[in-house]
DNA sequence: TTCCTTATTTATCGAATGACAAATTAAATA
DNA sequence: TATTTAATTTGTCATTCGATAAATAAGGAA
């Protein structure tokens, strides 16, 4: 497809490519592109990596930042994956299970450099997409790990508490950060994901089953901030 | 030129500094500036920042570069304390209260918006003294509790496996990621840290024991990488 | 073929960047 | 005071940046 002609005189300077997928395919290997180099990186260096001018980019998107917001689409939105939820909350299995399934096809999915390089790059921009993506993890995630153990450990259902919600949250970022470890600093010594995995959900429903009995939930009283 | 004379006396145009404090200063001020704005912002910015201008800065820095490299002497290297390794070997006290006192001292330390922001961005960088950092962390934190867990489990003393150092990370980096949500996603809901810790070191401890008798340390045999 | 649409390139603008040389001037020294 | 030293600014250069307008050409339709 690439290249058509053996003639003497192929190498066609311009190959003409409908928009669509042409779209796509910028949106792409810019995601490629800006997680490797960083969002500050020049609209003329990802032309280059596409293959074409740099004008042309502005065709296909109004500007820059435009771009950008595409790529953050792609990267956050597209690759959340609405079976994760009820795979937690299926009480047909035993919960430590549950957790260790999930964690291990929901780091299939972000444990790739693009991802995460992208997710910590506009975290440091401050962009509210990061925001929004982890209150979906809190409340997709987090907080329905957390009603499961209390009816995992016969205690009455009640709403997570802010504290417990922490707790979950140090578990799932120590899981995140394992990643970081792995494919942007190279400094992970054992790559067995699955057993790293393991281990960490043994101590964290060991420590969430102390913690939620020794702190038992309040009963009418209000939370507190 | 450009400033009257509000008072008619003073205001001098020009405050010369000797070299060694200005200097000092003008590292101190690119710390707060490339942590908040990132490494990839104007020499021109942080000149405003410093009430300088721009040229002056190669003064005293042959170029941005080694500003730079100043800007992360400063954060990694000047902030680490000594003190923090002996604190975790000393076995006076009870290695869960050693390590809550740790990671509380230590959060102090890291847990501000500078250091957590400048840790991030020059990671993505791939400068090595992210790289070296994590030995560090390795070395004089991590393999240290690992050591003096196996004591206090009344187990033999033998070094650090790689699977438990890596759950010692997964324990850290939750620790770590607390930090990073507290202090550059702005989403943290409980900011009781002394808590967070506590929780987290109970389930590390609960975990740790768990495994360490559970995968008993292989005698001669070599660990596998 | 000829025409027409539009994907793509060429050329360019104005602003911002890192860096350097030379001119200024504050402050120390004699 | 006069002289010297060096801290600081002014001026500038060569690149690079995002973005736009105009010119070119590929491919379908007539």
């Amino acid at each position: 497809m690439s290249k058509p002609n053996a003639t003497q005189t192929e190498t066609p300077k311009r190959k003409r490519l409908p928009s669509p997928e042409r779209r796509q395919d910028f949106i792409n290997k810019a995601i490629e592109f800006f997680a490797e180099e960083g969002f500050e990186s020049s609209t003329r260096g990802l032309a280059k990596k596409l293959g074409v001018t740099q004008p042309l980019l502005y065709r296909y998107f109004p500007s820059k930042d435009d771009l950008i917001s595409e790529v953050y689409g792609a990267v956050y939105v597209n690759r959340w994956l609405p079976e994760w939820e009820p795979l937690l909350r299926d009480r047909s299995r035993p919960l430590t299970e549950r957790l260790n399934t999930f964690y291990n096809i929901y780091t299939d999915v972000i444990f790739n450099r693009e991802w995460m390089r992208i997710y910590l790059f506009s975290g440091l921009k401050g962009v509210d997409i990061n925001r929004r993506y982890m209150q979906l993890v809190r409340q997709r995630i987090l907080e329905p790990i957390l009603i499961e153990a209390r009816a995992e450990f016969g205690l009455p259902d009640e709403p997570a508490r802010d504290c417990e919600v922490e707790f979950a949250w140090v578990m799932h970022g120590g899981i995140f950060y394992y990643g970081v470890r792995d494919l942007i600093y190279d400094s992970v010594i054992s790559t067995d994901k699955e057993r790293v995995i393991s281990d960490t959900i043994v101590a964290f429903m060991a420590g969430l089953e102390i913690k939620l009995r020794r702190d038992p939930p309040s009963k009418g009283e209000p939370q507190t901030v």
